[in-house]
RNA sequence: GGGCCGGUAGCUCAGUGGUUAGAGCAGUCGACUCAUAAUCGAUUGGUCGCGGGUUCGAACCCUGCCCGGCCUACCA
C-alpha cells in the first residue's frame, strides 16, 4: 500500500441560512471518506469554508439591519457548531471573505487576463431603483409571458415550464422592494470558456475524473456546442471582492467560491506550517471535491478551466451526489419540508443519521430518500440489534476474566472477516457505502449466529467450562471489534467507545486483521440507545413550527359559508381608510383574561415608550405565552373605551 | 422539446447474457432466553414497468412506448 497525499473538500455552504439535513448528506458522505482514508494510513486533509458573497447576503444584511460581515461571522459559527455536532471533522473551516481568498482570486484573475480570456460586454439587466441594485433573475417576479401565470420568477415559469429572460415578464416587480424595475445596462467581464473547449472535452471525458453519467451529461449538454462566455463580474453595489483592475466591479460569487477551497487550504497551511504548493501544485497530491448535482457545471467546466489557466493542479475526482428527499418528496425551503441540523440534534443522536445515510449512499448521482419509518427501522434493526447487541451479549461475560490470552480456534471466522475487510475497503474507496454496510451486516449476522451456536449463557452455568466461555466470548468480542473498525468511518464515536471498552484505541484499518487477546475489559456500558420513533415525530413537529412562515399557502377551495353568515360591510371611501393608522407593534406582554371566552390581553409596544393595551379575540387560536415578542399589526388610533375587563 | 438517471418481493436494495432471480427489513411458524425483546432456524412472497427485436439462452444487449426523479448555464 503506497502512501497517498489527499486533499478533500465539500461544497461551501452558503452563509445565508442554517445547515439542514440536505446539506448533511454531503458533509457526512465526505467525512466518512476522509475518515476511511485516514484509517488506511493516508495523509488526508479535509477543508471547507462558508460561501459568503453575493446579492443574497447583501440583501439579507439589509433586511436584518446589520452589516454583511457580522451576518456571515455569526452564520459561520453556527455552521461550525452544526458540523462539529455531527462529527464532521474539518482540518480547517474558513470563509470566502478572507484575505487569503482575495489574494488567490487576484492571482487566478491575473492569469485569466494575461492569457487573454477576459472580455468586456454590456449587459442590460433589470434594476431596482429603490434598493439600488441589479436584480438577478430570481429577484424579479411577474406574469409569465407564455401562459400568463402570475407571480413567476424571472428565469422560467413553474406553471408552464417556459424559459425566458426577466425582461420578458409582464408587469415585473422587484422581489426585494416591490418596486417596478427599470432596464439599465452595465459593463460586465466575461471569461471566454470556449477557448478551453478542447481541454474540457478531454478532461471531462477521459481519466475518470467524473462519474460516467456526469461525463455523459456534460457531453450531451454543454460540450456539443460552443461554450458560452461566463459572466464573472457584477457591478456595484455587491458584497464581494472588488476587481483590482476594474474598479466598481466585483467578482461574481461563483468566481470566488471555489477558490475558497484553495484559500481554506492556504490558511490551514499557514497554521500547520505546510507548503501550499505541495497541495495545489504537486501532481502527486490527489484533490477530491464532493459536491451536489445542482452545482455540477460550476465544478466540472469553469473550475477546471480556471485551475488549468492559472497553473494549479486539476481535481483528481469530483464526486457528485443527488439531493435529499424526505418521504419521497423533494425537500426545499419554500415547501418547508426541511429539518435543520440543530433541530435534529435536539431530538436524535447524530450517529443514527450518519449510519442511515451511509447505508443508502452509493457511488452514483442518485437522490437519497429519508423515509422516517425506514430510518427508525433500519438503524434499530441493523446498527442496534445486530451490531451493538453483539457486544452487549458477549462483553459482559468477560468482565472478570478479560480476553483469552491466545486467540481461540474460531472456524476461520475472524480470518474471513479480515478478507471481507478488503472488499469493504474497496467499497469505501469508491464511495459505495451502501454496499460496504451490506457486507458489514452479513458479517454481523454470522457473528450473531456464532454466539447462538456456542451459547455462552449455557457455558456460564458450568464452572468447568469457564475457559470455553472465555474463548467463545473472546471470539465474539473480536468479531464485534472487527465490525466496529469497519464502521469507524461512519460512526466514529462508536469506534471510540469500543476502543475504550477494550483498552485498545481504534486508529487503523489494519487492526481488523489481528485479533485482540489478553486484554482486560472495562465495565460494559451501553454503547448506544435505539431510535425512539416518538422523537423522530417530535423532530418533524418542531420543524413544522420553525418553518411555519415559509410554508406556502396550499391551494384550498374555501367554503362560502362565512360570507353568508356575516356579509361584507358597506363600502368605505379611501379617506375613511387613510384615517386608520396601522402600525407594526411588538407584543410586550400577553395574558389570559380568565373571565373571557375569546379574549387575550395584550400589551403592545409601538416603539420607544409608546404602548397600547388591547384585548384581542384570539384566545381559541393562540397560547398567550407564545405571543410575547411577536410582531402584530395594530390600529394605533382607535379611540380607547371602557370594557368589562379594562380599557381598550 | 432536448438531455441524464431510474422502474426487480409490502419496504430498502443487490444482481449487466448462462442452470429453478437474491439479501435485509416487514409477515408467518418454530427455537432460545446472554443481551436495552435483542438473537437463531425455517418459511410465505416477484409474468424483473409494457411491447417488439437480437441470441441456443435476456432482469441484463438493441428498439419503441409508459411512469418517476433531476438538469436544461450568467439562480444561489
Amino acid at each position: 500500500m503506497s502512501f497517498r497525499r489527499i486533499l478533500v473538500t465539500s461544497a461551501l455552504p452558503y452563509a445565508n441560512g442554517p445547515i439542514h439535513l440536505g446539506h448533511l448528506v454531503e458533509y457526512i458522505q465526505t467525512d466518512i471518506w476522509v475518515r476511511f482514508q485516514r484509517l488506511m494510513g493516508h495523509r488526508c486533509v479535509y477543508v471547507c469554508a462558508d460561501d459568503t458573497h453575493g446579492t443574497a447576503i447583501m440583501m439579507r444584511a439589509r433586511q436584518e439591519n446589520t452589516d454583511e460581515v457580522s451576518l456571515i461571522n455569526a452564520t459561520q459559527l453556527q455552521h461550525m457548531d452544526d458540523f462539529s455536532a455531527f462529527d464532521v471533522q474539518f482540518d480547517h473551516y474558513g470563509s470566502t471573505n478572507s484575505p487569503a481568498n482575495r489574494e488567490l482570486c487576484g492571482e487566478i484573475w491575473r492569469a485569466l487576463r494575461s492569457s487573454g480570456m477576459i472580455r468586456e460586454k454590456e449587459v442590460t439587466q433589470l434594476y431596482d431603483p429603490q434598493e439600488k441594485v441589479f436584480l438577478a433573475d430570481r429577484f424579479v417576479k411577474g406574469t409569465c409571458p407564455s401562459c400568463r401565470a402570475p407571480d413567476q420568477y424571472g428565469d422560467n415559469c413553474d406553471k408552464c415550464g417556459a424559459t425566458y429572460s426577466p425582461t420578458d415578464l409582464i408587469d415585473p416587480i422587484s422581489a426585494l422592494s416591490g418596486a417596478r424595475p427599470e432596464l439599465r445596462s452595465a459593463s460586465h467581464l466575461f471569461v471566454e470558456l470556449e477557448k478551453l473547449h478542447a481541454f474540457l472535452d478531454q478532461w471531462t471525458q477521459e481519466g475518470d475524473h467524473l462519474q460516467a453519467e456526469v461525463a455523459n451529461y456534460l457531453k450531451g449538454h454543454f460540450l456539443g456546442q460552443p461554450l458560452r462566455d461566463w459572466d464573472v463580474s457584477r457591478p456595484s453595489p455587491y458584497f464581494g471582492f472588488e476587481i483590482p483592475d476594474s474598479p466598481g466591479n466585483y467578482w461574481y460569487v461563483w468566481f470566488d467560491a471555489p477558490i475558497g477551497y484553495m484559500a481554506a487550504t492556504k490558511e490551514w497551511c499557514e497554521r500547520e506550517k505546510e507548503d501550499f504548493d505541495q497541495w495545489w501544485k504537486n501532481p502527486d497530491t490527489e484533490i477530491h471535491h464532493f459536491i451536489g448535482k445542482d452545482i455540477t457545471y460550476f465544478h466540472t467546466l469553469f473550475w477546471p478551466g480556471m485551475l488549468k489557466v492559472a497553473g494549479f493542479q486539476l481535481p483528481t475526482k469530483i464526486h457528485i451526489h443527488g439531493f435529499l428527499t424526505v418521504g419521497g418528496e423533494k425537500m426545499s425551503k419554500s415547501k418547508g419540508t426541511f429539518v435543520r441540523a440543530a433541530t435534529y440534534l435536539e431530538h436524535l443522536d447524530p450517529a443514527y443519521l450518519r449510519y442511515y445515510y451511509a447505508s443508502k449512499l452509493g457511488p452514483r448521482l442518485e437522490d437519497l430518500d429519508l423515509g422516517l419509518d425506514e430510518f427508525v427501522n433500519r438503524v434499530n434493526a441493523e446498527l442496534q440489534n445486530k451490531v451493538i447487541n453483539l457486544a452487549s451479549r458477549s462483553a459482559r461475560f468477560l468482565e472478570a476474566s478479560g480476553l483469552s490470552v491466545r486467540y481461540p480456534e474460531d472456524g476461520g471466522r475472524f480470518e474471513k472477516g479480515a478478507q471481507v475487510g478488503l472488499e469493504i475497503a474497496a467499497c469505501y474507496e469508491q464511495c459505495d457505502y451502501g454496499r460496504a454496510i451490506r457486507l458489514i451486516m452479513e458479517l454481523a449476522d454470522e457473528a450473531n449466529a456464532f454466539v447462538d451456536l456456542r451459547a455462552p449463557w449455557k457455558l456460564k452455568k458450568d464452572p468447568q467450562q469457564a475457559q470455553e466461555l472465555q474463548d467463545v466470548c473472546t471470539i465474539a468480542v473480536n468479531l464485534f471489534r472487527q465490525l466496529a473498525i469497519y464502521l469507524a468511518p461512519v460512526v466514529p464515536r462508536l469506534a471510540q467507545q469500543v476502543g475504550e471498552l477494550l483498552n485498545d484505541p481504534i486508529w487503523s484499518w489494519e487492526q481488523a486483521r489481528q485479533p485482540l487477546t489478553g486484554k482486560a475489559l472495562r465495565t460494559f456500558q451501553h454503547l448506544m440507545k435505539p431510535v425512539d420513533p416518538t422523537k423522530v415525530q417530535a423532530m418533524i413537529e418542531s420543524s413544522k413550527e420553525s418553518n411555519a412562515a415559509s410554508v406556502p399557502v396550499p391551494a384550498i377551495a374555501d367554503s362560502g359559508q362565512p360570507l353568508i353568515d356575516e356579509p361584507l360591510c358597506e363600502m368605505i371611501s379611501i379617506d375613511d381608510f387613510t384615517k386608520v393608522d396601522l402600525r407594526v407593534a411588538r407584543v410586550l406582554a400577553a395574558e389570559e383574561v380568565p373571565e373571557a371566552r375569546k379574549l387575550i390581553k395584550l400589551t403592545l409596544g409601538l416603539g420607544g415608550d409608546v404602548t397600547r393595551t388591547v384585548f384581542a379575540g384570539i384566545k381559541q387560536a393562540y397560547e398567550p405565552s407564545r405571543l410575547t415578542g411577536r410582531l402584530v399589526i395594530v390600529v394605533a388610533n382607535l379611540a380607547p373605551r371602557q370594557m368589562k375587563f379594562g380599557l381598550r
